[in-house]
DNA sequence: TACATAAGAATAG
DNA sequence: CTATTCTTATGTA
């Protein structure tokens, strides 16, 4: 079933930022916040040196783009009936992802949680994992802190968490 | 409580 | 192979 794997992106635009969303026929691939252009073009670099085709396609992610309008509005959405289709990721990293995504909405669970559903302890691991999620918030990836209550870390920014957090409403220690 | 350090697992370079 | 990483657990003061 090797034929062609075009890649369709297009850009939204929020508040807090701009978000990359990027699709194939099978499934969504992407979903990056972008700070600049640069990040853009980045991104863009990536996908040419894997010589994958990229194509502005903003009329196939009508249902996406609805579903991260509502969220960013503070409503309760659920991402996780959306196809995925994973461009990169080694076989622990993609568990993680998926483990990752049953955290419901407003719930959050610790690294280790997460390890121990997959029987492992190594519970940095997690987090190295999570930190290369590619689906921001579609992987919920900021519902996943220490288990002490603090937020741990996040790839672009802890204020971007605690901004998420508090948009699903959960309790964050100050 | 706060800090140092070990244990633990996977990955990028 | 080594250094790094979005963690925990434990010891010590």
């Amino acid at each position: 079933m090797e034929s062609k794997k075009d890649m369709y992106y297009t850009i939204l635009s929020f508040p807090k930022g701009k978000i990359f969303l990027a699709k194939t026929d099978k499934g969504l691939s992407f979903a990056n916040f972008m700070k600049s252009q640069k990040r853009f073009e980045e991104i863009a670099g990536y996908f040419k040196k894997r010589g994958i085709p990229l194509e502005r396609k903003p009329r196939k992610f009508r249902v996406e783009e609805n579903l991260f309008n509502q969220y960013f509005n503070g409503e309760k959405i659920d991402f996780r009936f959306l196809p995925l289709d994973f461009v990169y990721g080694t076989p622990f990293q993609r568990k993680v992802w998926l483990e990752t995504r049953e955290t419901p909405y407003g719930k959050t669970r610790s690294y280790k949680s997460i390890a121990q559903k997959l029987k492992q302890k190594g519970y940095r691991s997690v987090g190295q994992a999570l930190a290369r999620n590619p689906l921001l918030i579609i992987i919920p990836c900021h519902r996943v802190i220490s288990l002490d209550g603090g937020l741990g870390g996040f790839s672009i920014g802890l204020p971007l968490k605690r901004h998420f957090l508090r948009l699903e409403k959960v309790k964050i220690r100050a």
